[in-house]
RNA sequence: GGUCGCAUAGCUCAGUCGGUUAGAGCGCUUGCCUCACAUGCAAGAGGUCCGGUGUUCGAGUCACCGUGCGACCACCA
């Protein structure tokens, strides 16, 4: 198969795909014998479509995958989706929304219904999208949050748990949600700055003698007051603990009392107690024995508890209060004041702290096997610092609210007896109460919070709570590929519950990557409309351009700022790429298959070097690879292939590829060939559709086989060759001196030179001369001279470089005056550098003790740029001597 | 309030173990349609490595202080 003339993304990309779904490449069936290397995807929500940070996520984990698989492992990634609760519903409920109806009228049922249409449309987009970016999950294992294995799971999860007492079910203050009109888990709640007013009140003692003000910034909560607390080494307030006060409003009688917790700093130093609706006077009215008057219900409406206010919704009712006191004169003054308020992470909407029963897991016990598998390094993050983070967090753990009274999600296996009120948690649904018989049997109706599910994610996808042959063997998985944003959300409920119920770590590895920001580093967001849609890009530039781009700017603990610009950059490389690979296979014979030397010998110079280069290469990828080190690989692949592969090796195999020797030219194919075929093999895991096209195009016998499963490039020691890189490097600065040269001086690109070359060391003049095709065709020479040191050539510009000067005779072709000025400028660099040097070596302290070879290497520089500065002194001098 | 991260060319960023002359991409300047590629080739300009102090023979790199930016955590009403 030949190559298009012009690289078009778009058409490569589409082949491959489902080729390698066919063949089956993806399975780790295909290798059966390989060490086993397993991955789980971070499952998508099934809320919309693919943005740029699952691009990145998903080529990372991509890049993992396919270098293992080539490297002769047996591969596992399991692919799947979240049904992500909340999520959902709200995009669903949004949809219901638009055709005026909500999710009552529709009823339960129906809606689920809803939801699970949604799903089989958002899933399968998402899942499509994902194979768009080439992603070589084992789709065949694909699995969704809430299929009937993955709720098997969870319910005996539920239930392990419950029976040893580590889920409870209670009635607690928790965050909730008056939107969603359910709880939220501490995380789910982000705390948000905003603009507020304190307002200052004052409550007057029930006997008559003064008052107390206190100080608020949610006055609507005083109709739930049941206490003002002050610090018990509060002078100001001593005598007044155990005194009763008047609530304004409402009359209600409430105690002073004396509490730690109080900050006498702030405001008046005294803080009204509403135990139904904050978090701190939740704790001190639970020490206090205070009774909790609940005056907000779950839609954030004023309940009855709220007297004259009953009915308003929250923020009326603050407005109407805040007038009324003011007219009894309860409210002193107000002042605006900064806030924070916690929003609920899917809706935005401000939470309110809210006394309800839920079902919570006792964390404790769990985390702190979490946090001493981290400890020990049993699992690593890396970056390593993300460790921190996790500590901090294990550390300071709270019981987790596991309960959400939402419709779509995983029913909390409990019901309860209509006669008896018996609780029964169960892996089956119960119909008849176990401890009266009675038939009224109702099930919870609360499902579990999506995180809980998810949580389970690297084990359940696998087949538990059975011991499956996937489990044996690929639990634990070798590394997980994710963003800092789900550390606590996800990582950690992972850890905890992995090694709850595996025993084990659910990773080895945990390779924290960045946030795709744009290219001011806002977070891309819809409603900032900076979102750069990754498909969008992929039709615009391809996919292998798009994946490449991500991967060169992931350098680890840093945020990626994406541009179009940088995305050209490298679909240009795919370009070059495409077009290097047309002039390696124009110059194979036709028919003929190439032979890779089978010991490389009788290789030339060129040969030898770029050989040497590309296992460097293969050397420092691997290395990188090994340390995610992604933007390295990118970079080292990008380097060798343009300005080494390309750059160099290309141009001087023309000059073998003219040659009269068969036997040269049958050698260069094959070298060219060679490096291609490993520059592909290199590559494929960043650019998996083109190489697959090109590798297809080098090997036209092997329609069935794919790069893929061919082994990944092999450091080989015997192919660095430090003598062929010395001889090539001597070789390249002639030709750059050379074309410095011809470029400062504004000399035609066409015209041929000639160069005299006046060797400072033996072997420059044999090394060049049994080169000197490379140097004239790349320099564009038309003769070499050589001559010994002694009279130099009047009238030429010169360049010294390491081992020899060049002098290009300049009669007749510019003007000396040219030369004269650039001497001049090279001269001062060149005593700048020496100056420096000389500093480092009269000092006694730095020749004494720094180590032998750093001093000998100033040393050896020393010497250099002093001759190299007499050189160019004299050059300069006999140019002024032919103008005088 | 606590913790963590970042600051290097016009822009976006690399820079491993402290060691010669601090790199790349894009942009810019100059010259080239050289038969793989103008999505290209060649050459070049461009740096107070945020500021300060310290450790060291030697600091972009390590330590401390400061400044600026960002993120996360947190019950000051």
């Amino acid at each position: 198969m030949a190559l298009d003339k012009t690289y078009d993304p778009i058409s490569v990309e589409k082949r491959w795909f489902p080729f390698w779904m066919q063949g089956g490449y993806f399975r780790p069936e295909k290798n059966p014998s390989g060490q086993p290397f397993s991955i789980v995807i971070p499952p998508p929500n099934i809320t919309g479509l693919l943005h740029m940070g699952h691009a990145l996520n998903n080529t990372l984990q991509d890049i993992l995958c396919r270098y293992k698989r080539m490297d002769g492992y047996r591969v596992l990634w399991v692919p799947g989706t979240d049904h992500a609760g909340i999520a959902t519903q709200n995009v669903v409920e949004r949809q219901l929304q638009q055709q005026g109806i909500d999710r009552w009228q529709l009823g339960r049922e129906k809606f689920v219904e809803r939801v699970w249409t949604w799903r089989d449309e958002s899933g399968r987009n998402i899942v499509n999208q994902l194979k768009a970016l080439g992603v070589s999950c084992d789709w065949s294992r694909e699995r969704f949050t809430m299929d009937a294995g993955l709720s098997r799971a969870v319910r005996e999860v539920f239930v392990r748990l419950y029976n040893e007492g580590l889920i409870y079910r209670g009635r607690y203050l928790i965050n909730w949600c008056p939107r969603c009109e359910t709880a939220l888990s501490d995380l789910e709640v982000e705390p948000h700055e905003s603009d507020g007013q304190l307002y200052h009140l004052t409550y007057p003692r029930s006997d008559g003698k003064g008052s107390v003000t206190i100080a608020t910034t949610r006055p609507e909560t005083m109709l739930g007051d049941t206490a003002v607390a002050v610090h018990p080494e509060d002078e100001r307030y001593r005598e007044l603990v155990g005194q009763t006060l008047t609530l304004p409003v409402l009359g209600r009688q409430i105690p002073v009392i004396a509490d730690t917790r109080v900050d006498k700093e702030f405001g008046t130093g005294a803080l009204k107690v509403t135990p139904a609706h904050d978090f701190t006077d939740f704790e001190i009215g639970k020490e206090h024995g205070l009774p909790t008057i609940s005056v907000l219900d779950e839609k954030a409406r004023m309940t009855q508890e709220a007297g004259p206010y009953a009915g308003l919704d929250r923020y009326e009712c603050r407005t109407k209060l805040v007038e009324d006191l003011q007219q009894s004169g309860a409210l002193i003054r107000s002042e605006p004041y900064k806030i924070m308020l916690g929003r609920c992470y899917r809706c935005q909407t401000v939470v309110e702290p809210f006394l309800s029963t839920q079902w919570f897991v006792r964390i404790k016990p769990l985390a702190e096997v979490a946090l001493a598998a981290v400890k020990d390094g049993r699992t690593q993050f890396f970056p390593t610092h993300w460790e921190k983070t996790y500590f901090a967090w294990m550390e300071n753990i709270r019981d987790w609210c596991i309960s959400r009274q939402l419709w779509w999600g995983h029913r909390i296996p409990a019901w309860y007896c209509g006669d008896c009120g018996e609780m029964m948690v169960s892996r089956e649904d119960i119909t008849v109460c176990t401890k009266c018989g009675s038939g009224k049997i109702t099930q919870e109706t609360d499902v579990l919070d999506t995180w809980f599910s998810s949580g389970l994610w690297p084990f359940s996808t696998m087949g538990w709570p059975d011991q499956t042959e996937d489990l044996k063997t690929f639990y634990p998985t070798s590394v997980l590929v994710t963003g800092f944003d789900i550390i606590f959300f996800w990582v950690a409920r992972m850890m905890m519950l992995g090694l709850k119920f595996m025993g084990e770590v659910p990773f080895r590895h945990v390779y924290i990557h960045a946030l795709v920001r744009d290219e001011r580093g806002q977070k891309m967001s819809k409603t900032k409309g900076n979102v750069i849609d990754p498909l969008e890009v992929m039709e615009a530039y391809g996919t292998d351009a798009l994946r490449f781009t991500l991967v060169a700017l992931s350098a680890m603990g840093r945020d990626i700022r994406l541009s179009a610009e940088r995305i050209t950059g490298y679909r240009n490389f795919a370009n070059k790429v495409w077009n290097a690979a047309r002039f390696v296979l124009m110059n194979q014979v036709s028919g003929s298959k190439f032979q890779v030397p089978e010991k490389y010998e009788g290789l030339g110079l060129a040969d030898r070097w770029i050989l040497s280069r590309l296992h460097h290469t293969i050397r420092e990828v691997r290395q990188a690879l090994d340390d995610y080190r992604f933007n390295e690989v990118a970079a080292l692949i990008y380097q060798f292939t343009w300005h080494e592969f390309c750059d160099w090796y290309l141009e001087l195999s023309k000059i073998a590829l003219e040659s009269t020797d068969t036997g040269e030219q049958e050698r260069t194919r094959a070298v060219l060939a060679t490096v291609l075929d490993a520059v592909l093999r290199l590559l494929h895991p960043l650019m998996p559709f083109i190489t697959e096209e090109i590798w297809h195009a080098l090997h036209p016998d092997r329609t069935e086989d794919s790069i893929m499963v061919q082994p990944y490039p092999v450091f080989d020691l015997t192919l660095v060759d430090d003598e062929a890189e010395q001889r090539m490097g001597l070789l390249m600065d002639v030709i750059r001196a050379v074309r410095n040269i011809r470029s400062e001086m504004n000399l035609p690109p066409g015209q041929e030179l000639t160069a005299i070359v006046i060797p400072k060391v033996e072997t420059a003049e044999t090394q060049l001369r049994s080169h000197e095709a490379y140097v004239r065709r790349l320099a564009r020479l038309g003769e070499i001279r050589y001559q010994a040191d002694g009279e130099r050539p009047r009238g030429a510009a010169l360049a010294v470089i390491e081992g020899a000067e060049i002098h290009l005779p300049l009669a007749g072709l510019v003007n000396l005056q040219e030369e004269t000025k650039r001497l001049e400028r090279e001269i001062g660099k060149v005593a700048n550098d020496l100056a420096g040097v000389q500093r480092k070596l009269s000092d006694a302290k730095f020749v004494e003790r720094a180590p032998e070879e750093v001093v000998e290497k100033e040393r050896d520089r020393a010497a250099q740029l002093e001759e190299k500065r007499l050189s160019l002194e004299k050059s300069l001098a006999r140019l002024r001597q032919i103008e005088a």
